[in-house]
RNA sequence: GCGCUGGUAGCUCAAUUGGAUAGAGCGUUGGCCUCCGAAGCCAAAGGUUGCGGGUUCGACUCCCGCCCGGCGCACCA
């Protein structure tokens, strides 16, 4: 279905070529309207008065006086400084919604239309560190990550879900020298393993005996370098760790009801081999590939008072060139030295060794001393951290993968992303800024067969706190595991339901209590704004009143107890004529259910899951209102009673798709 | 110190990216069940959008300067 939006754009885009002449027919300003004045408004009068020198009224009036809406709209009206106000004819919005019934029961699509042109996108989230429990610090990536791919994937994407696990830091070292040594002394021939709860423990006291015990230290610095020269009984015992784990993330995602499978998994170990030659072309991309010599790149200027020219710290390490900087200024004073290391900007990015690491240089970034802060792509030990794996998966994603191992590809072919997004923590954004930066400025970010940019996004979110404010931990200040979390949450949720429902039966109470408590956390998840922090509090998620899905799943259930009173289901249902939306109830939600395809592309403009959370709920305000109103079961005539039932059926379907398909948050028929 | 981010009703959060009289929920107050699930609905009270300037026909939104909080800032991820 075309939206609103559009037919009024254009609508509102000949207006303006007749009035004003086809160079201001661009900028209709289509907004939907304040419920108190308007559905939809136009708002170019005001911005085309100035640049025309009338009267914005007058501009409005003239606009109207071209403008041919009468099929859908009642006479515009002109209000306050030029508000074009528009509102939807009841018969117009019955027309669309005949369409919108069809469309979903056809298929299933809310009035969306898929993307005129689709991206290949690469998402990453969840990315939990293997051998150790997830805990809540996973929950957030996880959830919006699959809500975002979701979203996504409908409007017609190739997504691609990438589960960028830590399966190869240094850390597995200890481990691995730990597991050895209890493995040693458990070794008794039981074929069972340990199970999870074990590795975390594991790791704990790994942790303990690395920071203790120089010894073990050195031996699981040892084994660090065994895993990466791949000798046999290392990898193992790696193996057995990683796989071990990876049942217990798939366990948990498949409680959460996040869309990830084990084709999806693509950790850092896959790219070991790709993080050396990633170092070389680095190398190389910034020494041919910039719009200038690759020498001279730090330019360290004095200010125009004291004309020395730029100083020259040509192959100097940065570093060291702060450094030289500060004496070259204490010979002057320390006001000159201040002043001078102010404008000591990196002006292309660059790769230099400093201090014995291998780092990429990149204008903007500077430390705490104001010297130009490197991302270190290989240790002075000559080890690679995660901005080294980082880079290489961007390269591997947007250029290098026709390499990819036909067991590990999650498309049939070949592809090359358009778009890559990282579902992460915000403190990670610095590291991501200048990960991007590298790779743009290595011209990596250029797409081998479009050409065009490929778009970098960093879908930051912010941290999960307790109630106190603060990080939210257990009482003794763990981090808070996520089995146990989500094991509470469908606990409560079995409580609050017995109170309300003691009829269900005991299987029906069971499974509605994990779709309600699994659905309470992620939805409390995804209706605020993911920039900022998230105060946890099982109150305010579990209450059955406000936006919580808690309530929208109730909203969803009457409208099943409707169609059981009136011993009908969707499917029999048949709209003949036309829809009735008398009452003020009927219009409002008619018209509530037509902007659904609005939220949706919100979400996909700001990969903010919010903002389908506050439409849906709004719906179900709408919704509610409709039904304390207008009776469907005893309507007073069988057309008004079909026409009701249809918008039932309707508020549902959207229910469902924005929920369930969307969200990724169960629906269920009684609760 | 530099950078990022936030500051909106007593509390938790919105505000379609520059549009009208800033909206919800909780809490408070007052109404509504012989009637489709009251887990609901209707209504009232509650605001100098941290402070001060500026841009604009118009600012929670953009710019500048302060104040307060969170986070980040060289070999962990």
């Amino acid at each position: 279905m075309i939206p609103i939006e559009s037919i009024l754009r254009q609508r509102f885009s000949t207006a303006l070529g007749l009035a004003f002449g086809a160079e201001f027919a661009d900028q209709p300003m289509i907004k939907a309207g304040d419920e108190k004045f308007a559905d939809y408004q136009c708002n170019a009068a005001m911005a085309l008065g100035k640049q025309l020198g009338l009267a914005p009224r007058a501009v409005a009036e003239k606009i109207i006086a071209h403008l041919e809406i009468s099929d859908l709209c009642s006479v515009p009206q002109v209000a306050g400084p030029g508000f074009i106000n528009l509102r939807l004819k009841p018969e117009w919005v019955a027309h669309r919604l005949a369409e919108l019934f069809s469309d979903s029961v056809e298929k299933n699509r809310g009035g969306v239309d898929l993307v005129a042109q689709p991206q290949t996108v690469v998402v990453d989230y969840a990315g939990p560190n293997i051998a150790k429990e997830m805990h809540v610090g996973h929950l957030r990536s996880a959830i919006l990550g699959d809500a975002i791919s979701r979203t996504l994937k409908f409007l017609g994407h190739t997504v691609v879900r990438q589960n960028h696990v830590g399966d190869f830091g240094t850390q597995f070292g200890m481990l691995i020298r730990h597991a050895q040594d209890l493995k040693l002394r458990t070794d008794d021939g039981t074929a069972s393993g340990p199970q999870i709860a074990d590795l975390d423990t594991y790791y704990k006291e790994a942790a303990l005996r690395d920071k203790t015990n120089p010894d073990f230290a050195r031996q699981a610095r040892q084994a660090v370098v065994a895993l990466q020269h791949q000798d046999p009984q290392t990898t193992a015992l790696w193996h057995w760790i990683v796989d071990e784990s990876r049942r217990h993330a798939g366990e948990l995602f498949t409680m959460l009801g996040v869309q990830l499978t084990d084709a999806d998994e693509r950790g850092e170990s896959f790219y070991r081999d790709r993080l050396a030659p990633v170092v070389e072309r680095l190398k190389s991309a910034f020494a041919y590939g910039g719009d200038g010599p690759a020498t001279g790149l730090v330019e360290v200027f004095t200010s125009d008072s004291h004309p020395r020219g730029p100083v020259d710290f040509t192959g100097v390490p940065p570093r060291d060139a702060a450094e030289a900087l500060g004496a070259l200024a204490a010979a002057e004073g320390m006001e000159r030295a201040m002043e001078a290391s102010s404008t000591a900007p990196v002006t292309r990015a660059f790769v230099a060794e400093s201090q014995g690491a291998t780092c990429v240089f990149l204008p903007g970034f500077v430390d705490k001393d104001k010297a130009p802060l490197p991302l270190i792509i290989q240790k002075s030990d000559g080890a690679y951290l995660y901005a080294t794996t980082d880079l290489a998966a961007l390269y591997f994603r947007i250029i290098e993968n026709k390499d990819t191992p036909e067991d590990r590809r999650p498309l049939a072919q070949d592809w090359h992303a358009d778009q890559v997004i990282y579902v992460t923590d915000a403190r990670q954004s610095q590291h991501f800024a200048m990960v991007f930066d590298t790779l743009r400025a290595a011209r990596w970010d250029i797409h081998p067969q479009s050409h065009q940019h490929v778009q970098l996004d960093h879908a930051a979110f912010g941290s999960i706190l307790g109630e106190d404010g603060k990080p939210f931990k257990t009482r003794s200040g763990e981090s808070v595991k996520l089995r146990d979390l989500l094991t509470e949450a469908v606990s409560r949720a079995s409580a609050v339901m017995l109170e309300k429902n003691p009829e269900l039966s005991p299987q029906v109470h069971a499974a509605a209590s994990r779709t309600v408590g699994i659905g309470a956390v992620k939805y409390a998840d995804l209706k605020q704004d993911r920039t900022t922090d998230y105060a946890f509090s099982w109150a305010r998620m579990l209450a059955l009143e406000g936006n919580t899905g808690p309530y929208l799943q109730y909203c969803y259930t009457r409208i099943c107890s409707i169609f059981r009173k009136a011993g009908q289901t969707p499917a029999d249902v048949v709209l003949h004529g036309e829809l009735k939306l008398n009452a003020p109830q009927e219009m409002a939600l008619g018209r509530k259910l037509l902007q659904f395809p609005a939220a949706v592309e919100a979400v996909e403009r700001e990969l903010k899951p919010h903002h389908l959370c506050n439409y849906l709920y709004s719906l179900c305000c709408a919704f509610s209102a409709f039904y304390e109103a207008c009776p469907v079961v005893k309507a007073a005539d069988p057309e008004l009673r079909t026409s009701r039932l249809i918008l039932c059926e309707l508020t549902a379907a959207i229910l469902r798709l924005g929920l369930h398909d969307l969200l990724g948050i169960g629906v269920l028929e009684e609760m």
